[in-house]
DNA sequence: AACAGGAAATGAACATTGTTCAACGATTAT
DNA sequence: ATAATCGTTGAACAATGTTCATTTCCTGTT
């Protein structure tokens, strides 16, 4: 009846992410998750090396679901037969954007996370969860016929998510103000429309002799 | 000969700043700094209500530097009489990025800091500092006689400057490996490029009508 | 100079955490 | 039944943020 090391884990995970979505990375306490799991400190050290791990688990759980999240969005759209790039981008921002506010205390700590982990030298799962996402983003742009080699439209699309991503991150803040929820996606949209009529100018390759 | 309260805590202040650059947050502890300071525990506590304040009064202090190397840039620009919209926007990004860069533990902790702040109501001097820099950005834009109101011209200021943000810190990790930087720049000159085709072309509000 | 009053500094002590590990217990193979 | 193996336990340790009774230092007064 009992629970296996598999199934554990899973709970332990479910609960680690409920804690760093009420409070934070700072909130994730190995004596809360223990209690709420039903075993004991030693078994969650069992399970899992450290916090660490606990909280890089939680991590790829999220990326996974928001890589879900933007390919479902696609294929809903693919289905109704939309295939205005604007309009696709944009149902790409809306998704990541939904997902943000699902998700108000643990998405901030997926980023802190992400970027106090500096020392390994090679690609890792993280990056490589995070080039799917860029991938979605490469082949909308590839649907639009404007002038790009495979290079500068995997540029244009890194260039565009993490943009989209700047604009929910700097303009977001835990308390769902709706306020500051339209001012978000004026902001995406703006982003979208600027970009795809700048796409559309050839502006984007045009100069590329700036900074020393 | 001691040094005051107010000398003191600036010495405080100089030593976090350092902490927080190497180790990041977790690096900023009570003890290292009294240490460092030649002061005791108890003192550290007496000068700042507790840690957080001391990271709250050093992010203030790279804010502060930030936007006094934003505004020094765009001096020197004038004094060349430089006048070119782009050519403005990216000196703002360059100088964005080179901060970033020597503050490789420190900017991130800022970042993370900003983020966990949801409880207070209204703007604080964290928001008044940040409006400072989007007032910047405005400026440039209003140089550039593109057909926007003011409302519109700050929020395609808001937008650029946080997708410019976004493209440093998602791009950015600690070890400042040149290829990333690379990667930012161009990602930054491509923004800022197809940004301003965008703007030139009105294609910014021609719709407004998506997301529900 | 001596002293009283108060302000600032001190660091020992407490609470809370991450993490380890020797002991225990259950499960399985022989 | 016995032994061997593996997971579980929770007490113990170290590191940290924070507090506060005590001490120290300064300043003005007599």
């Amino acid at each position: 009846m009992a629970l296996d090391k598999e199934e554990m884990s899973e709970k332990v995970l479910a609960i680690a992410e409920a804690l760093l979505n009420e409070g934070g990375a700072a909130n994730l306490k190995a004596r809360t998750i223990a209690e709420q799991a039903g075993i004991s400190v030693g078994s969650v050290y069992n399970l899992f090396a450290d916090l660490d791990e606990v909280h890089r688990a939680v991590n790829m759980r999220l990326l996974d679901r928001l890589g879900a999240t933007g390919i479902a969005a696609m294929a809903d759209l693919e289905r109704q037969g939309v295939t205005d790039v604007r309009h696709r981008i944009l149902a790409m921002a809306a998704a990541y954007v939904r997902f943000v506010e699902v998700h108000p205390g643990s998405w901030p700590a997926v980023l802190a996370f992400n970027r106090r982990r500096a020392t390994r030298p090679g690609p890792d799962a993280y990056d490589t969860l995070l080039d799917a996402l860029f991938d979605i983003v490469a082949g909308v742009l590839k649907a639009g016929d404007f002038d790009l080699d495979d290079d500068r439209r995997a540029l244009a699309a890194r260039t565009l998510w993490s943009s989209v991503h700047g604009i929910v991150t700097s303009g977001y803040v835990a308390n769902s103000n709706s306020r500051q929820a339209e001012e978000i996606w004026h902001q995406v949209e703006l982003l979208v429309g600027v970009f795809v009529k700048g796409l559309e100018h050839g502006g984007a390759f045009a100069h590329a002799e700036t900074k020393a």
